[in-house]
DNA sequence: ATGACCGTTGACGTTTGCGTAAGGGTTAAC
DNA sequence: GTTAACCCTTACGCAAACGTCAACGGTCAT
């Protein structure tokens, strides 16, 4: 048993979630105020297990996305009940839908978002092409015009918020 | 000339954009307040040009999909430039691109939310039509499986936010 | 036993984005 | 002439989501 300790018996203490996750103790602690965590205890000191992890990921991307915490907190709840309750999970499969819905018109809004900031770039870059070509990317000796799709970095995320 | 005040002329008053764009006059000259909108005014009265009305719709778009009021402003103003000051626009070029990169980033937190969400309601689905189908969304008599691509309405949007 | 860290619980402070009066001015209808 | 419907400004209020102390406990190395 004491090898056996591989995967999914780790625990994570709240530093470490918040190293990975580059948040702070306080704000742990704060979703654990509103009710989205809810880590075991050793004495007094929270210990938390890959469970908590996998719910404070979906935090995170909720936050990102532009959910509220009482917004996400209702998600996870509904997420939770596996069990029995049929009724509730009905409930939850029409919140769920509603969700899915707004999150589209969202998508939308973001693909007219980036469309708009892609001409935007256009025309500015033309303009500065035509007088100022210095001030431009570089634009070094190989690379001709289709530039590579840069990001992917798996270590950015990270985003604003109200 | 009478007849000739057709759109580009046009003009609005606080009420109207607000009940065409769904939200409260307390809004807009907040975002005044912010220096996010800048309308003439005929006396103390605000007097929104078509021009107003776009940013309008930029800002609201920019809610929408989660950008502070200042990140907004900041847009709107580098958006603005499209006279000389060169080196200005070379900023706005990059800060263009970030955003870009910031959405990019986003609309895959959000796909992955819909297919998370997707996943979910399969789940209960599958679980609701074994224990009570009778609580599933009615399921008619033609409809089977598909289930047409609700959404559409053009005056739905509206969005949370901290 | 003395810092140096890590953890804990309050509790007050801050920023954002408006809501909600409170008080006042104009014009249009009745 | 007063009621209704808009408009304005000023200002206090409020919820969300933490930041930032303050004050205290555990433990490990020096």
């Amino acid at each position: 048993m004491p090898l056996e300790l591989r995967r999914p018996e780790r625990t994570f203490t709240i530093r470490q979630l918040c190293l990975e996750f580059k948040c702070t103790p306080r704000a742990l602690r704060f979703y654990e105020d509103k009710g989205l965590l809810a880590p075991a205890r050793q004495g007094l000191n929270r210990v938390y297990s890959y469970k908590d992890r996998a719910r404070l990921q979906l935090i995170l991307r909720g936050k990102r996305v532009g959910l509220s915490l009482s917004e996400i907190r209702e998600i996870l709840q509904l997420y939770g009940k596996d069990d029995g309750a049929a009724a509730q999970n009905a409930k939850a499969l029409r919140k769920f839908r509603e969700r899915i819905v707004a999150f589209e018109q969202q998508r939308e809004d973001i693909d007219h978002a980036i469309a708009e900031l892609r001409e935007a770039c256009a025309r500015l870059e033309d303009m500065l092409s035509s007088v100022r070509p210095d001030l431009l990317p570089v634009e070094g000796e190989a690379s001709k015009g289709v530039r590579a799709r840069a990001a992917g970095g798996r270590d950015l995320a990270h985003a604003r918020h109200a």
